[in-house]
DNA sequence: GTGAAAGCGCTAACAC
DNA sequence: GTGTTAGCGCTTTCAC
């Protein structure tokens, strides 16, 4: 038996494009027409049509369109940590964004793993989802392969994947990590320790290169002691910043490059006691709405997060076939604070 | 042209259920039985239907699905800011639990507005989700009628909303309000004034109305002008602070009703240059990774965020037509810093 | 136990 | 310009 009984107008479901066309006396493929305005319908029928969808409260049914086209107005976002305001602020602009496309986010949590973003990634795919927004859980080994091969568009935020031909929005997140640290030079310290993401992710990588970048550029040797990757978590900014102060002669700066990490060295600076920044100095990397207040406030390098999602959903937005692939890249600003200098 | 051509077991776009059929020398509805595992179906050629679909990658097309059962596996999740980590933290708790019952999240963001929440509600029915999870703009305003009459499954979390016979997920804000101020009270502080949001949210009135049940209790009076009614957002909660320390006599605590209020707070309590806890105490509501970590650390009244997304997909999953309403109040705890108590 | 057939709501090709 | 028709992929009767 079929869900609905016959074609009725009864108003116990939603109307259909059918009670649409009844009411209006058209045929259901004038009103199609007409509400997707794909060709000329008669100025009178129109407005028909309208009132009659109007009155009865119509809208389009998205399965049977995505079943009939073969694609969804979904886009799929996949982030890295929804827990991470980072993402969540990115998330925000895609959102609103994506509104004002006429479409909606799927929200997919990868929490950094490379087989749930797999099966995201599939999902993407059986669902025909019409985008996709991603934070790769690895620039080496996501394989965005199977999207491009379904010609779903695939655009890549914050990480830059290794694949070509994706586009993406990221910041320049070396040039960022380098005016961090020459910032800490500048401020006179003399022992700058990195603490920083897995290889796998490019954000870690750029800001380290960054690091050694300004480092060199003032002549300064890279202590390989200096440098920590960890997660790009609380716990892990947390237990690298605490080895790090062990280490003597102890470190007099820290130059972590991320939010959460940043937390958790702040933590392990004053379990150790020490005194921020005359005996320990710490620059963050993203702003976030508590960097103002912590003891003492963070100088950061801030990030335009809610531009980065409005630009990705705009690349999605107007994203077509064989078209060369575009890379946008979006400053950063050093916010200093009494963090890095008294 | 329909959108592909005649079937063909070319792997151009998906397996569909009849290539799968195909493969394994059966008809379609016998795949869907195997697969749904609604039927009685010999084992051997479950079997073989069970190995062609695994082969061919295939797997159900969730728009036709959701077309013959006028019903999708997405579930709608409604929250008023996705940009407060207290919201995250409980989407995050919702997706875990959603991906454990085959389902998927449409992030909504109503950003505390009535009219795009009636939009998400109306898109949520029209889409067929199988069920919404919101955090309502309004305790009085916000209409879920719709929702209970399309028969769309609803479960509201941290808001009550007015209409009855909703489920819902909660926690104890009275009582959590009651204790922190009770804190205030027994840590020695005379003036306390209470920031807390909009008349139209439930939350705000319940944590109002701990405070006053605690002042009572203790036989202090409460006075109006130290009763502060603004938005659940940062900047609310600066101007109403700011405000508030400009009285005289001067309140010596303040209990905010809300994480990110309390971060404003904050702000103008450095601002006007008081020292905290000596001259003025602050206690905020909710519990936030950063918490710990402010200029002093806070104490606040810590909320189970993950746990209520947890209990409110399970209550999603396991609604079912003509059941009672069922209420879930979740316990809130004291978390005890600096920022009460020297 | 299993296949054939119908139809969910929609859009695009085709006729006129 | 507009109606008729077919069919997207799936599930669920109905008939055997």
């Amino acid at each position: 038996m079929p869900p609905r009984g016959k074609t009725r107008s009864a108003p116990r479901g939603l109307a259909t494009i059918s009670d649409v066309a009844k009411a209006a006396g058209v045929s259901a493929a004038t009103v199609s027409r007409v509400l997707n305005d794909s060709s000329n319908v008669a100025a009178d029928k129109a407005k028909r049509v309208r009132k009659a969808a109007e009155r009865l409260g119509y809208k389009p049914f998205g399965p049977a369109q995505a079943l009939r086209q073969q694609r969804t107005r979904l886009w799929a976002v996949i982030i890295a940590d929804i827990e991470n305001p980072f993402f969540t602020a990115m998330v925000r602009g895609i959102e609103d964004a994506a509104l004002a496309e006429g479409h909606r986010l799927v929200l997919c949590n990868s929490d950094e793993d490379l087989d749930k973003e797999a099966a995201y990634i599939d999902l993407a795919i059986a669902e025909r989802n019409a985008g996709v927004v991603i934070a790769v859980a690895s620039t080496n080994e996501s394989d965005l392969g199977p999207l491009v091969e379904h010609k779903v568009p695939v655009v890549a935020v914050d990480r830059e994947p290794m694949r070509a031909g994706i586009d993406s929005v990221v910041v320049d997140n070396q040039l960022g990590a380098e005016q961090a640290t020459e910032h800490l030079i500048e401020t006179g310290h003399r022992r700058i320790a990195c603490i920083t993401g897995p290889t796998r992710l490019s954000t870690a990588n750029e800001r380290l290169a960054g690091y050694k970048a300004a480092m060199a550029r003032h002549g300064r040797k890279v202590e390989p002691g200096l440098v920590r990757r960890t997660n790009f978590k609380q716990d892990g900014g947390h237990r690298a910043a605490r080895s790090l102060l062990k280490a003597r002669p102890r470190p007099d700066a820290l130059f972590v490059a991320n939010n959460l990490m940043t937390l958790g060295a702040l933590e392990a600076i004053r379990e150790a006691g020490l005194a921020i920044p005359e005996q320990v100095a710490i620059v963050g990397f993203d702003d976030a709405p508590w960097t103002g207040l912590t003891d003492p406030p963070l100088t950061v390098v801030a990030q335009p997060t809610y531009e980065m999602g409005q630009h990705a959903a705009q690349l999605l937005a107007t994203a077509t076939e064989g078209m060369a692939s575009r890379h946008i890249v979006l400053p950063t600003a050093l916010v200093v604070r009494s963090s890095s200098r008294s």
